[in-house]
DNA sequence: CGCTACGTTGATCGCACTCAAGTATAGTGG
DNA sequence: CCACTATACTTGAGTGCGATCAACGTAGCG
């Protein structure tokens, strides 16, 4: 049908293993919740992280283990997912670089509520949770700024689960579409492309449903015009159209 | 076929319109994030705060109102919840006293996400955001309780989605029953008699179900002898058999 | 040039929603 | 104290969305 769609136009994120040696601090400066911070203060707190590198598809850490540490993303994406009795899994966010994952409640015996897995090859900064803990102690206003992130997070759960509610498949697709092209979107010449590896499978966990039923909405969304979709890559040709879908559906 | 059913043994929680004019500051001390603050430190905090009361099924603010306040629940139960479209509400959450609510980022212009409705007579106290914010830069303490309570809710809504996306609604409601009888729940003849006017249609919002499911589900937990119920009650009889419902599902 | 993982499409089936009466309970006023 | 009413709850029948099972294209990778 569509005859140049085979090629993917997504750019394959790859960073050699390991983040640049000193680049961290660049990076740490970017970090939301360190921006206020001065440049001697970022370099010790920068002596408290560990840099650590995975590849596409590996596991960071598993729901269950006991959560010992806070992670920065340096570079590339990571996935956070909750595990359910048999393969089901549900993805409940994709984070990209000065976003943070993992323990940060400093409390001794803890375990992680969910998994972290490496979207694409990706760096992540790594800190003790005691150290992350003692540095909160000392700048207020890094604690506030995580406070606002964590309000912001708890805030997009909420949605996500008025979404599972009350709202029927396709739209929660169109929705979760949206907010992945607004938070990973890049320009490209087939639109609004979302600058992840995103497969049915992954749209599925994202929204509840099955694979087969995000492949056939995707399908539906593209016959309408309203994306452009290959292997692993979603792109939005018409934002309005799938704003669309969310408002006048029926339900 | 049960004969005193018809009693429902729960007590109606009424307060007289306002909270007692100075047991605001044991109150206030209750809350856990101001907990290790000194008996002057209250006072001085309790300076910033004022009092209302508001009656069952009031609304105490609405989503869209701007966010101007945090409120903390001194006497009653609050209801969070978010609307959809339609009538098809959503209720993430049930606050108990020492619990808070509303806005905690000071920034400007925010409005609230949801709505906030008294489900007892209860009475609150409220803080312009900025004094607020004006403590949590004082009190570093303050901010880190503030900062674990926001990480526990954002680990229960990522729960709840979990439980949206991949589990019956049988056994949702099971979990939910559980999970209200933990915060909520007080021994009496009955069994554990979860202590809030709990109606169907709470349940089914809670669960993301309609009110006729959530009824028959109840009565069916009814009949197999797991809970004991009535108008606006439910009291969990046997709690390994709802466990047991979690974790024996089919699915 | 297979092999594997991803994607599509079809057919069937069941859970849960909806619409529709009907019953019970608590609170109200006579 | 007892009808009366409003609200909660129950139960039934019909329907449809989306899950599941199954088989077959298709792209990338070694």
């Amino acid at each position: 049908m569509s005859e140049r769609r085979k090629s993917p136009i997504k750019i394959e994120e790859t960073q050699p293993q390991m983040c640049s040696v000193d680049l961290r601090l660049e990076i740490l400066g970017q970090v939301p919740f360190f921006s206020q911070l001065t440049g001697n203060q970022i370099e010790e707190i920068n002596r408290s992280f560990h840099e650590y590198g995975y590849q596409a598809g590996e596991t960071i850490y598993f729901a269950g283990d006991p959560a010992a540490r806070l992670y920065v993303v340096a570079a590339g994406k990571v996935k956070l997912m909750r595990h359910t009795s048999r393969g089901k899994d549900v993805l409940l966010d994709i984070l990209t670089p000065g976003e943070f994952f993992g323990s940060l409640s400093y409390p001794r015996d803890e375990r992680y509520p969910d998994t972290a897995q490496a979207q694409t090859s990706v760096c992540v900064l790594a800190i003790d949770a005691e150290n992350f803990h003692q540095i909160l102690k000392t700048h207020t206003e890094v604690t506030l700024q995580v406070l606002n992130v964590m309000a912001e997070r708890l805030r997009e759960a909420y949605e996500m689960v008025r979404q599972l509610s009350a709202h029927s498949v396709e739209r929660r697709i169109a929705y979760t579409l949206l907010k992945l092209a607004e938070k990973l979107g890049e320009e490209s010449d087939v639109g609004l492309l979302i600058q992840a590896p995103l497969s049915r499978d992954d749209l599925a966990e994202m929204t509840g449903t099955s694979t087969e039923t995000a492949s056939r909405i995707v399908s539906q969304f593209q016959k309408d015009g309203l994306v452009e979709t290959g292997r692993q890559w979603v792109s939005i040709a018409d934002r309005a159209g799938l704003q669309k879908v969310i408002d006048e559906a029926p339900d």
